[in-house]
DNA sequence: AAAATTGTTTATACATTATATATATTATAC
DNA sequence: GTATAATATATATAATGTATAAACAATTTT
């Protein structure tokens, strides 16, 4: 396997990637005045139902803080409503308003026509290559991250 | 093909690919108070050696305000010198210092150990199914991006 | 009841990206 | 040859995303 080539996808993914990914998504803000981010944490309240702060933390892998101060925002847009568990006053938990609901749906209808559009001439065989690719190359990080032979400043 | 699947592919995988990225460049930031960008840079300025403001940031697809910024920076940390050219001197040289070239060096040979490591037991096809996978999905994203039919306040 | 744990909040810091404006220098038009 | 435009960089500011630490109240454990 060509080391440099394996090193260049890795340093550059951010750019081209992100860079696409930003571009594609770039109707959120314009149009609903949301970032990526926030239409995840709407998204995953969708689709699974009221969260609360530490389960919406949990599924999106952000910090529960940060999570904390987005429903905040997101509630003063009018896309959430927060309210305190009855049980458990420590617990805070956030559902869809009925705006953030349509507007969530709407998205999602306008995300699968357009990928319905992108997607009619490709071959199932795409789909596999993309998913096989980003698994092989997270996994791959993942190993990275964790090795740590040869680490400078090792303690031997 | 499943489109939800594919949606959640290029919003999940992405951010866990980026973090994956994150962790396992960690030690840039530990070891030499780098981060990813500022080493893209350097390693942008090792390879192709001395860069000017404007070529740099056409190099890494960031923009030179930015890069101007970056490189004060890089030049207060000791990692490159910045020269005003002689003949235009509206153009300013970056150039690695031997402390920042020595630091690229080191950082590059314990990256290809690391990568050397990692990918011994794979088998090439892995390589390839990255790289297919990675330019499959950047293309379609490509596609998203500029695909405009039905988009919400279209004039029709 | 005291101590530990849990869930959330607040505050802070920084990297990255974007944008707008300013400035100096060089090139071009008339 | 001066006025204007274009170029290269600099400065400032803002928004997003991420990380961490400290504080707080409510709950559970001992």
């Amino acid at each position: 396997m060509n080391l440099h080539e394996f090193k260049r996808i890795i340093l550059e993914y951010h750019r081209e990637i992100n860079e696409n990914v930003n571009t594609a998504f770039r109707f959120l803000g314009v149009n609903y005045g949301l970032t990526m981010l926030q239409f995840r944490l709407l998204m995953e309240i969708y689709r699974q139902g009221p969260h609360t702060i530490g389960s919406l933390a949990e599924a999106c892998g952000i910090a529960g803080a940060n999570i904390s101060t987005m429903c905040k925002k997101l509630e003063k847009q009018g896309f959430v409503r927060r309210m305190r568990d009855q049980t458990d006053e420590r617990v805070v938990r956030i559902r869809l308003t009925d705006f953030g609901e349509g507007t969530i749906r709407e998205i999602d209808r306008y995300l699968n026509d357009k990928l319905t559009r992108i997607l009619a001439n490709e071959a199932e065989e795409t789909f596999e290559m993309i998913t096989a690719g980003m698994g092989k190359i997270s996994s791959l990080l993942l190993k990275m991250g964790s090795d740590d032979e040869g680490e400078v400043g090792e303690t031997p």
